[in-house]
DNA sequence: GCCATGGATCCTGTATACAATGAACCTGTT
DNA sequence: AACAGGTTCATTGTATACAGGATCCATGGC
């Protein structure tokens, strides 16, 4: 708990005002960049000292956390970083195929030009950010092209949903994602994409964005551990004391 | 906000002990049964009363309710019940078209027979229900099928999901759907759907999910108006005074 | 007659105090 | 040494107090 304490105290005192919006966009920012990693405890008067308000804000921010499916929140112990299984992993993966790609088979040939353009730059830009190995920028840059989508879906009510969904996949990716191979990069499937899209070939986006997230999932190490994780999060060992 | 207080009241001191859960839960039927009208005003303090609690536990429930999308909950401002709007009613029922669609693919020939059969029972009391003329009992049943496909979803996160849309759907039908023609019973196409399920044909049960929905929108009044329902939303003109 | 302005009131945002529950630890026993 | 029991501490659940913002209505000016 001291690590990040300083960390995000200095972030604090940069901004102004400290809402519960401004608590959960930046827990949830550390839990997708691995600083807050599965299982870590959030106590809530902690959490009230490190952005200088009081447990109620901090309530009710780990209340939206936790129907964000970030955090778990169980009555009468303290919220904890959440830790979805293998079998979840997967089932997100098939959701959001099945959503992202209905999102882009209704958004072929309904892209403006404003749009258009900057979707190919951050396509751009995550080329360019690979090549130089700089992998975080080119995370950045790949959420950015599906954030695009979801907030462009004609269906605003499928965009919310795959905004959950992306969120919640790249908890798991960070979560299981094997060690040494380059990154999860998926070579031109960002630029098949666009070209779907583009052409308002609607089946042709729709298999793009299948493709492209069966290959992301096939990139995870999913075999089967010994419920390692889950355990850890279920008994509870603190691991954030000195 | 005089009406509905002493019935609840009532129910309130049948039960025992009131978490946030149980006033989610109870407000969130009470919407569903258009008990609490769109645009319906609940101030923390009076729905407290209600159910003798302290504005603490109300907040937390109005929150819940909010990410379920049934109160609207904007900073200084009291919670309403939500009233989606026409367009947002089309993307709903376009978004569950999808989801539970695909739910019913992935669990034809995959139930166990005591789910069979207690989806079959739910069937027959539908048709039942619609026979002796009884539209809530009806509604139950045919809610009560819905659910049982969604809990039953191989895959949990399009389970919880489906819910999720059940719910919005069910708001969105009591809200626009007309008032003479009987009622949005559509005979025979739970049967089908049986049928598909038991035959395992994926294909089959999800087009009869398509249809069903489809038919079920197709009943209710989406013509545009002139934002009277919005306008009420928005402006907050109180009906809930004598 | 209509719009602007002021204050009173209602309601939410936040902090804090106290109660209650659960986890950790220490002790005594076998 | 292992285990059962009880005690202590940490942490959440709930209620309440105060401050700030929004709304509504009445009054005054145009």
């Amino acid at each position: 708990m001291q690590e990040w304490q300083e960390e995000v105290l200095a972030e604090v005192r940069a901004g102004s005002r400290i809402s519960d919006r401004d608590i959960v966009d930046k827990v949830r920012r550390a839990v997708l960049m691995q600083r807050l990693p599965p299982g870590t405890r959030l106590p809530e008067v902690t959490l009230g000292e490190v952005f200088g308000v009081s447990r109620s804000v901090v309530r009710k921010a780990l209340t939206r956390l936790a129907s964000e499916h970030v955090v778990d929140q169980r009555p009468n112990q303290v919220a904890r970083v959440r830790a979805p299984s293998i079998e979840e992993t997967r089932e997100t993966f098939a959701a959001r195929r099945l959503v992202e790609g209905e999102v882009a088979a209704l958004l072929a040939g309904h892209l403006d030009a404003a749009s258009d353009a900057r979707l190919a730059a951050q396509a751009r830009g995550e080329i360019e950010a690979h090549g130089r190995g700089d992998e975080p920028a080119r995370i950045e840059h790949s959420l950015a092209i599906h954030h695009l989508l979801a907030e462009h879906s004609p269906n605003r009510v499928l965009g919310a949903m795959l905004t959950d969904l992306i969120l919640r996949t790249s908890i798991v990716i960070a979560l299981y994602k094997r060690p040494n191979p380059a990154s999860c990069f998926l070579a031109g499937d960002h630029t098949a994409l666009l070209a779907a899209l583009e052409q308002g070939d609607a089946e042709a986006a729709r298999e793009v964005i299948r493709h492209h997230l069966e290959s992301l999932e096939a990139l995870l190490d999913l075999s089967p551990r010994e419920a390692s994780i889950d355990l850890m999060a279920i008994l509870g060992r603190s691991r954030e004391q000195a």
